[in-house]
DNA sequence: GTCTATAATGTGATAGAC
DNA sequence: GTCTATCACATTATAGAC
């Protein structure tokens, strides 16, 4: 397998990689064949292995770019934000959601392809998850909470909604930014106090 | 393949169908062969096409199942909860979690198998889910919310948040009931004002 | 209702020419 | 770096005996 990726790509493993994320998001890592992926780029079967030794090393290196753009949008998220620690959330949230739904194949698979459903490389890519967690928990630490909450709980049910979107949202429905704004708003003001909005 | 199920079993069908979501809920569908399924009982792999004329028809089966088991699980566990609207949610939730998470391989699967994953069965299998999920937005409903509130939206949060423990839940850790009171009050109480508890 | 045996196919992966 | 040709294997599914 070639080292670290080259400044000019003289072969086409990024167009290869790029066509395992796009089948590995569109229809599932046990579901996309080799067959498939190297089709897509009229490339045959035998050559992918002189890019990656196995199938599931393909999908390592398709979750690792995964987790290097998803780190690289949500750190410009945080840049352009506001210093209020909501609305920093709030952008973390709207990058994420954009980024999976409609943006990157390769953060879509980071969200869609489970860990435990690759055994062979399970614990790599729960690294690689938790690698990019890692920065969405920053933020949630920096909320100001009251006493006694849960920032773990809260941080697990706020990425899990987000990331569960996959499974029910459609291009033509409310943007990703409509539904991170929602989603953040619904722990940011009381639901339970009746006609204060 | 037989007709509704017999009051006594008189075939190993039912120890079968425990079997698939067993597997199913443990592996992943695809990654489960039939082989295995049958072997786990002491059966042939032959014998399993006796009861299914497919693979994907005895995952219908046993997601069909898993609805069954979902509908009385909530069903009774908003029976016994007062008239509080919240408390009513929470009982609902703390339901899903512990069926999701701990007791029932069916409801696993319901949550973990995708059915774009399964594309032969897929308008079935969430019609399925959509006949549960109704259960679930009949509750969310009865909450008296501001006024604008997108209740869609909220419900489509709190399933996801719940759906998505499947990933992160661990048995020795927080237990479902502790995650669903804790999740439903993030939701409830206003975490943006500081002190309040 | 289950087993035996096997068909039919799909799949990941390899060897070696170019 | 890619192609040709193919291997080795696993898998779903079937036919027919019991």
């Amino acid at each position: 397998m070639p080292q670290a990726r080259p400044r000019k790509s003289n072969s086409r493993l990024d167009l290869l990689l790029d066509a395992a994320a796009n089948q590995f998001a569109a229809k599932g890592y046990r579901e996309t064949t080799i067959r498939e992926i190297s089709n897509a780029i009229g490339m045959l079967p035998g050559s992918v292995y002189y890019h990656f030794p196995s199938k599931h090393e393909l999908l390592l290196a398709v979750y690792e770019e995964g987790v290097r753009r998803m780190l690289e949008r949500v750190a410009g998220a945080t840049e352009d934000a506001s210093d209020d620690p909501w609305e920093r959330v709030e952008a973390i949230l709207i990058a994420h959601l954009d980024a999976i739904l409609d943006q990157s194949d390769y953060a879509r698979v980071l969200i869609s392809v489970r860990p435990d459903h690759v055994p062979e490389v399970a614990g790599e890519l729960r690294k690689l998850r938790d690698r990019y967690e890692a920065r969405f928990r920053a933020q949630i630490d920096a909320l100001p909470l009251p006493r006694g909450s849960d920032r773990h709980l809260l941080r697990l049910m706020l990425i899990g909604a987000a990331n569960w979107s996959q499974i029910w949202y459609r291009p033509g429905g409310q943007s990703p930014g409509v539904i991170a704004k929602a989603f953040v708003d619904f722990l940011r003001k009381p639901l339970a106090n009746m006609g204060s909005e």
